[in-house]
DNA sequence: AAAAAAC
């Protein structure tokens, strides 16, 4: 390992590194940063968690001129949320310097941005459609770019955006350097190289320490009617202190987070659907703590570093294999382990076989709980609960009638009562999921095999705002600070120990049943 | 077929 002090660094640099807490280069680090500073095109292969924005931060930062106005760095990512990651950083990266960044995405007032233009920034982090605007309105000069970024660029393949990215470059000066971010390197991303990188150094993560060395991975084989159950109860059993599950669409989205909700676990659902300003609420609520579980489409899967996320869920399969390795790449970061749980319907699981054969990993099958293991969690949560709410000891209000109750009853019934009162009896609250996908031997008899497809069109959306549940209260919708039932006493997260403790913030309210 | 991304 490499220390940043042995790298040749400048001081200021140095400083905002150090008080990043940022001491050993990791190896995407190395290579990119000692390649960067030589001023060569680099292309790097790694994901994220590798510590790949501050690869190609430092040698941008370094190169910044800050008495020169114009832009002179400019980074492309695919999603509106690793934009703003991404300057984050960068920001940080740039601090001891007083290096002027912005980031720009849609969703986002643009006279807001064309302003903050006008400051001169020297770092401009965006998405595609934006930065095109932008240039289109004259409110964004590229001349002055020195450095180029493309992040995540077998994303920005898979969506389509090459053209936009080919248009943007127009407007970039040639003579530049050229740094490019992909996981994975398929053709069309090895010929952009070619086209637009001079005699790039590749910075290469080796493969098995690309994906998912200290990622548990399992399998859950189960009907799509049984898989909200079988969530349920791994969610009771597993207990993790912060989860991602995700979705196929974004309808399933809304869904099962509402569903959650009504089971009385926190949770916020995130997709392109929403406001930007709600995308950001609900990624910061759960990067606080406040939100145990974030519900979420592939908006989520590529790039989001939130640390701490110790269970993935792929409530659905993702489409294809790579979108697996980014979304179960959102947990065992930084060194620490995690488990992913994939869902697979007897009908995918050759499918689950293909995936395999991409991660070259193999998945356990995992047995679904049953509901009385499932009770057995939530028993054992209710007993904590119980245990913290004393040795909180703000319990005041409640001697007087806890002395009455044990002038009546026997101590120990109290206690089994209060037990029993705390505990969400797994599976009470029905609750459904439409399904997506019908398997075609439901779909009527006509469907046989061919079935698959068997999406009447237009058919099944008959519901309003109630989304094919009844009852239950929905957690405010809308505006930017809801959710915040129970504040969450979740310090201690970010030194990552297990919580043993228990103080497990999870509401048990709204029991409608009973 | 879905999702993401500009207005």
């Amino acid at each position: 390992m490499t220390k940043f002090s042995e790298l040749n660094i400048s001081k200021s640099t140095q400083d905002s590194l150090k008080r990043m807490g940022f001491e050993e280069a990791t190896p995407i680090q190395e290579g990119t940063v000692t390649f960067g500073m030589e001023g060569k095109d680099v292309i790097g292969q790694a994901q994220t968690g590798t510590g790949k924005t501050a690869a190609f931060g430092i040698p941008m930062i370094e190169k910044i001129d800050t008495s020169n106005p114009a832009v002179q760095a400019l980074v492309i990512a695919p999603t509106r949320e690793l934009a703003i990651q991404v300057s984050e950083e960068i920001y940080k990266i740039g601090y001891g310097k007083r290096a002027r960044i912005l980031s720009v995405f849609g969703g986002q007032e643009i006279s807001r941005q064309i302003r903050a233009l006008k400051n001169n920034p020297q770092i401009v982090v965006g998405t595609p459609g934006r930065i095109l605007d932008h240039i289109k309105r004259k409110t964004l000069k590229l001349d002055g770019v020195q450095t180029l970024v493309l992040d995540e660029a077998d994303e920005m393949l898979n969506m389509g955006f090459i053209e936009d990215i080919n248009s943007i470059l127009e407007n970039v000066p040639a003579e530049r350097q050229t740094l490019l971010f992909s996981a994975t390197m398929p053709a069309p991303i090895r010929k952009i190289a070619e086209t637009f990188m001079k005699n790039p150094e590749m910075v290469k993560i080796k493969s098995k320490e690309m994906t998912v060395e200290n990622i548990e991975q399992f399998f859950v084989k189960s009907q799509e009617r049984e898989k909200f159950d079988i969530l349920s109860r791994l969610l009771n059993v597993q207990q993790p202190e912060l989860a991602i599950v995700f979705g196929r669409t974004k309808r399933r989205v809304d869904e099962l987070s509402h569903a959650l909700n009504i089971r009385g676990y926190i949770a916020e659902g995130i997709h392109g659907d929403l406001t930007q300003a709600k995308r950001m609420s609900v990624l910061r609520q759960f990067k606080e703590g406040k939100v145990d579980i974030l519900v979420a489409t592939d908006v989520a899967a590529r790039g989001l570093d939130i640390s701490g996320v110790t269970h993935v869920y792929n409530f659905d399969i993702p489409q294809d294999p790579e979108s697996y390795v980014h979304r179960i790449g959102r947990t065992g970061r930084a060194g620490k382990s995690g488990m992913a749980i994939t869902f697979v319907t007897p009908r995918e699981m050759g499918y689950l076989r293909i995936v395999e054969e991409t991660t070259k990993k193999r998945m356990n099958p995992l047995q679904p709980p049953t509901s009385d293991e499932a009770l057995l969690g939530q028993q054992k949560v209710a007993v904590e609960t119980l245990a913290e709410a004393v040795q909180k000891n703000e319990l005041n209000d409640y001697v007087q009638f806890a002395t009455d109750l044990l002038g009546k009853y026997d101590a120990t019934d109290l206690v089994a009562a209060a037990l029993k009162h705390l505990t969400n009896e797994p599976d009470a609250t029905p609750v459904s999921i439409t399904e997506e996908r019908p398997l075609p031997s439901r779909g009527g008899s006509g469907g046989g095999r061919g079935g698959y497809k068997g999406n009447r069109s237009g058919g099944n959306r008959s519901h309003g705002g109630g989304r094919g549940f009844s009852g239950g209260q929905r957690r405010s919708s809308g505006g930017s600070r809801d959710g915040r039932s129970s504040g969450g006493s979740r310090d201690g997260r970010s030194s990552g120990g297990s919580r043993e403790g228990g103080n497990r913030d999870r509401s048990r309210g709204g029991r409608s049943e009973r």
